[in-house]
DNA sequence: CTAGCTATATATAAAAC
DNA sequence: TGTTTTATATATAGCTA
């Protein structure tokens, strides 16, 4: 294979070199006679670190550019995906640009529900209507829930098509697994913290530190039952 | 001075970048014609049009992608431009994500503010105690529920320790253990649909019902995917 | 779902209007 | 500020693991 690169990240794969050479040849005579041969521009777009600013028309103006990119991308994603977003602005200068997929207040709404920090306010200001029916929501939602957890402990799967099962196991299979990942990297570091412990005691105190190891039973027994190797190196 | 390089030993400097532009763009469509082109090449990232993405799996890919690319967006805009931005994103699936280039609550508050409609419906009814406290007490229990969800899913689990870790693996083994049992009995209870209905067919239909078997290969091969050995992680 | 990859589509910095 | 142009930087669709 091989390759004709136009620096700095053109690259173009050919499987003949000879072929390559043909066609560059060619190319080469032909981009001669071209009018853009002879200009001879700029280059500009450098990158910009990601740090505010100091100029201020160069802020103002990226200010502009990238919040229009900004609600473009939000408004394609809210389309593209069914999803519900809220997006507010303020201006350096303190003006205010937003945006919400379906209703500001609505999405503004539902946030406020999930944040407990939240809580406390909400119950100082009066709820609106709005407030309200989503307090229905919230219910239904809860019910819904409910429901789910209940299957996700293998109750209620009376109902279930198998199709259904399926796809419940697999959910709990590969739950099972993070969690079983999350005990072993657990365990792995008691195992580290008690070496350390090990190491650091005065010779005459190995006796205590082997009786805690022993009241640990049980994290070592773990580790065999899931078929862990044994930590090199740990006694 | 830009270079094109015909690998590897051919190198033809340019004073200009629109001359190796130029130069490949020629180079490339007398490439096109070629059969190596054809037989390697693959298109890929066409234009998509922005309107919900039909299929799941590719909308829940570009709703990630694209979340992430979003909130990237904002937190520049806000460091960039020093605006205060607050940026809310629920998921079809209900999960929520959010930024705030401050504090979220800040950034809303000041836009309430702003926004006349808001003051309106705050000045209308106020619920009575009982109702607010039943919101508080739901939300709050919808909260922990939700906790417990996402911990039964697997995620969110550092902070947990080994034993905690060890009771949900339990809980989670013991689900899918159940839920296993109920997929066999429903298999079991289809095949034996299946049988019947093969019995009671004439001779001359066999065929048909093993057609139609066949078509059914999906829960079949359910399970014997299933089935057995155990599933992972069940003692 | 997370993570990379490649080729393309988009966003946007700079400059000029 | 708004727009347009240009050349580059970045985002991301479709795949794959």
């Amino acid at each position: 294979m091989w390759h004709i690169h136009v620096f700095p990240h053109t690259v173009f794969s050919l499987e003949s070199k000879d072929w390559a050479r043909v066609a560059f040849a060619s190319a080469f005579s032909i981009a001669k006679e071209s009018s853009a041969f002879h200009r001879n521009k700029k280059m500009v777009r450098r990158k910009i670190p990601i740090k505010k600013i100091d100029d201020v028309t160069a802020r103002q103006v990226t200010f502009s550019k990238r919040k229009s990119g900004l609600f473009k991308k939000a408004r394609e994603l809210s389309l593209l995906c069914d999803a519900e977003i809220a997006l507010i602005v303020f201006s350096p200068g303190g003006k205010l640009f937003d945006y919400g997929s379906s209703s500001m207040q609505k999405v503004i709404e539902r946030h406020i529900l999930r944040s407990e920090l939240n809580l406390e306010k909400l119950d100082q200001s009066c709820p609106t209507e709005q407030v309200r029916c989503n307090y229905a929501d919230l219910n239904k939602e809860f019910a819904d829930r409910t429901r789910e957890m209940r299957q996700l402990n293998g109750e209620e799967l009376q109902g279930l098509t198998l199709r259904e099962l399926q796809k419940l196991e697999e959910r709990l299979d590969s739950s099972l697994n993070r969690v079983y990942k999350a005990k072993v990297e657990n365990f792995i570091k008691e195992i580290g913290i008690l070496k350390e412990k090990m190491i650091k005691l005065p010779r005459n105190e190995i006796c205590s530190v082997q009786r805690h190891e022993h009241e640990q039973g049980q994290l070592f027994d773990t580790s065999l039952t899931l078929g862990l190797p044994f930590p090199a190196g740990s006694k």
